[in-house]
RNA sequence: GGGUCGUUAGCUCAGGUGGUAGAGCAUCUGACUUUUAAUCAGGCGGUCGCUGGUUCGAGUCCAGCACGACCCA
C-alpha cells in the first residue's frame, strides 16, 4: 500500500503556508465552551428563530470532514463524537486573513473555531463562524467521502480509519463499552466482588485449550498466558469471597476464524452456595437486563434472524438430539445412552470413528453435528457427558452426566456453566484421567494443578461458576457476522513493511 | 491444513476472445457569499500484490509466493 506522495507533499507545503500565516503547526491545546456531541444534542430541536433571539455563542473543535466551498464563503462539516456540525465560514465575517487559513485547511485537519449557532435557510443547525483556529493538520488524505473504506484488511489493519469512515463501526464499540459496563451494573448489584487473577499461569488450566507460552527471564520459568482464570477464581471463593467475577482477555493458541480470535474477552463468575440450575436463573435475568438496557428492547436482529431475549428454552443435552433429529425418525432416549447403539448412530451419519471414543465423545459428535447450528433462539443445554468436563460436578441420579449447561443464541455457543467439582480425591482423579488423555497425545488435555487440588483439600463451599463469551454477545447485538467486526484491532498476519 | 474467490490511482470500482490502462470521488488551477455526494471549466495522478514462465506482445493465460474474505477440518 503506498501513500500518495503527492498528496503528502501538497499537504506538508500547506502546512508550511499555515505556518507563515503565524500559526503554530501543532497548538498544544483549544479551550472549548461545548463539544459538538454537546451543540447537536442542545440545539438539534431549537428553532431558527429561538437561536436567534438567544444568539448563542460558542467555541468548539472537531475534525473537518467535508467542505464545499462557493468562492467568498464556504460551508464545511466537523465530526465529534459521532456527531456532524455544519460551519458557515464567510470572508466578510472572518476577515481576509483568517479567510486565508480556512482556505489552506483540508478534508481531515483539526480545527477550532468560535462562532454562533443558527439555522441556514434549509433548516440545518449551522456554526456561523467568527473565527477559524488550526488545531492540526492530516498530512494523508483520509478514505473517500461517499464510499468510504470497504476494504477489510486495511479496515482492520488501519482500525482509525474505519472508524473515521465508517459511523457503524464506532457504534459497535459504544456498544461493547455499554454491554460490558451493563454486565458489571447488574453483579455488583447482586453483591459480586470484581478481581482480577493472573493473566500469566505456570501451569495452563480452567480450559480445555492449548495455550500460548512464554518465559519469565528473573525466575528462569516458563509460563503460558491464561487459557481461562477459573482455578484462579474458586481459589478465591476456597479463600471466602462467596461471590466473585472477572471480565478479561483469555488467551488461546488456536485457529482464526469468524467465530475465535486468539484473544478473546470473558466474563467468569462465581457464586457460593448454588448450583448451575441457580446460574440457569441468574443468566436469564443478567441477559434480559443487559440486552434492554443496551438495545431498548429484548428482541435482536441477527443474521435475517429474530432472537427473543424474552423466551429462553431449557433442553437436556440427550434431550436436544432428539428434538432436532434430522429426520422423522429419531431414536428412542434409551438408545442415546447406550455405547453400542449411539455408535451406529453416530457412524449412521457418516462421522467417521477412530474407535477410541468413549460414550461422552459420541453424544457430543452428536449434538455438535445436528443440534448447535440450530439453536437460534436463546436456549440452555444442560447435563453433559462427564468425560468432556473434569471441573464439573457429577449429577447424583446420574453418574454418567455431570450437572453443567452451555448457553446459546444466534447459534453460538455463549456462556458455559456448571456446580464446580468441590471434592479432592474427585477432582484429583479426573486430573489423573486427563494426564492419561495427554500422554496419548491429546495436547488440550488438562493439566494436574497439585496447588488447586490442596486449595479444595482446605475445603470450598457447593458453588457454581460460569463464563460468558463478550466478543459472540457483542456479535449478537450488533448484527456482526465475524468475531472481528467486535474486537478493535484483530490478529491479522503481519504485512512486509513497505519501506 | 484443504477448497473457492479476491488484490488495478489516496478511496470506491470498470477493464469480452492477449495489442503498453479508464471512471467517479479526492487532489491541483480558475469561477462562484445558503451549500450539503455543491456546481461549472481545465489539469495532475499507475512497478495493474510479488516472482517467474508462455508469447512478437501479459492487467488479461500458466506456475509459485504473499496478504485477505468465505466455506470445510
Amino acid at each position: 500500500m503506498s501513500e500518495a506522495p503527492d498528496h503528502i507533499e501538497q499537504r506538508y507545503r500547506k502546512l508550511a503556508q499555515i505556518q507563515q500565516l503565524g500559526h503554530a503547526a501543532y497548538p498544544h491545546k483549544f479551550e472549548r465552551t461545548h463539544t459538538v456531541e454537546e451543540l447537536v444534542e442542545e440545539f438539534g430541536d431549537v428553532s431558527a428563530e429561538e437561536l436567534e433571539t438567544r444568539s448563542v455563542k460558542t467555541r468548539t473543535a472537531g475534525r473537518l470532514v467535508a467542505i464545499r466551498g462557493h468562492g467568498k464563503a464556504s460551508f464545511s462539516h466537523i465530526g465529534g463524537g459521532g456527531k456532524r456540525l455544519q460551519l458557515y465560514v464567510r470572508q466578510d465575517r472572518v476577515g481576509n486573513e483568517n479567510y486565508e487559513l480556512y482556505r489552506l485547511l483540508d478534508v481531515g485537519d483539526f480545527v477550532g473555531i468560535e462562532g454562533e449557532m443558527a439555522r441556514t435557510r434549509t433548516g440545518e443547525l449551522t456554526v456561523f463562524v467568527n473565527q477559524v483556529f488550526f488545531l492540526s493538520k492530516a498530512l494523508l488524505p483520509l478514505p473517500e467521502k461517499w464510499h468510504g473504506l470497504s476494504d477489510v484488511e486495511t479496515r482492520y489493519r488501519q482500525r482509525y480509519l474505519d472508524l473515521i469512515a465508517n459511523p457503524d463501526v464506532r457504534d459497535i464499540f459504544v456498544v461493547r463499552s455499554r454491554l460490558i459496563s451493563a454486565i458489571r451494573r447488574f453483579l455488583e448489584e447482586k453483591d459480586y466482588l470484581e478481581v482480577e487473577t493472573p493473566m500469566m499461569h505456570p501451569i495452563a488450566g480452567g480450559a480445555v485449550a492449548r495455550p500460548f507460552k512464554t518465559f519469565h527471564e528473573a525466575l528462569g520459568i516458563p509460563l503460558f498466558l491464561r487459557i481461562a482464570p477459573e482455578l484462579y477464581l474458586k481459589r478465591l471463593v476456597v479463600g471466602g469471597f462467596d461471590r466473585v467475577f472477572e471480565i478479561n482477555r483469555n488467551f488461546r493458541n488456536e485457529g482464526i476464524s469468524t467465530q475465535h480470535n486468539p484473544e478473546f474477552t470473558m466474563l467468569e463468575f462465581y457464586q457460593a452456595y448454588s448450583d448451575y440450575r441457580d446460574l440457569m436463573d441468574l443468566t436469564e435475568e443478567m441477559l434480559k437486563r443487559v440486552v434492554k438496557d443496551v438495545t431498548g428492547g429484548l428482541k435482536v436482529e441477527f443474521r435475517g434472524q429474530k432472537i427473543d431475549f424474552n423466551n429462553f428454552e431449557r433442553l437436556t443435552m440427550l434431550e436436544s438430539i432428539l428434538k432436532y433429529w434430522p429426520d422423522d425418525d429419531p431414536p428412542q432416549e434409551d438408545e442415546l445412552r447406550d455405547f453400542g447403539a449411539i455408535r451406529d448412530l453416530v457412524a449412521g451419519l457418516g462421522e467417521s470413528l477412530e474407535g477410541d471414543e468413549t460414550w461422552g465423545k459420541l453424544v457430543a459428535m452428536l449434538f455438535e453435528r445436528i443440534v448447535e447450528e440450530k439453536l437460534v433462539q436463546p436456549t440452555f443445554i444442560y447435563d453433559f457427558p462427564v468425560e468432556l468436563s473434569p471441573l464439573s460436578k457429577t449429577k447424583d441420579e446420574d453418574r454418567a452426566l455431570v450437572e453443567r449447561f452451555e448457553f446459546f443464541a444466534g447459534g453460538l455457543e455463549l456462556a458455559n456453566a456448571y456446580s464446580e467439582l468441590n471434592d479432592p480425591d474427585e477432582q484429583k482423579r479426573r486430573f489423573e484421567q486427563q494426564g492419561e488423555e495427554r500422554d496419548k497425545g491429546d495436547l488440550e488435555a488438562h493439566e494436574m494443578d497439585q496447588d488447586y487440588v490442596r486449595a479444595l483439600r482446605y475445603g470450598m463451599p457447593p458453588t457454581a461458576g460460569e463464563g460468558i463469551g463478550i466478543d459472540r454477545l457483542n456479535m449478537i447485538l450488533t448484527n456482526s457476522s465475524s468475531i472481528r467486526e467486535v474486537i478493535l484491532f484483530p490478529h491479522l498476519r503481519p504485512v512486509a513493511s513497505a519501506e
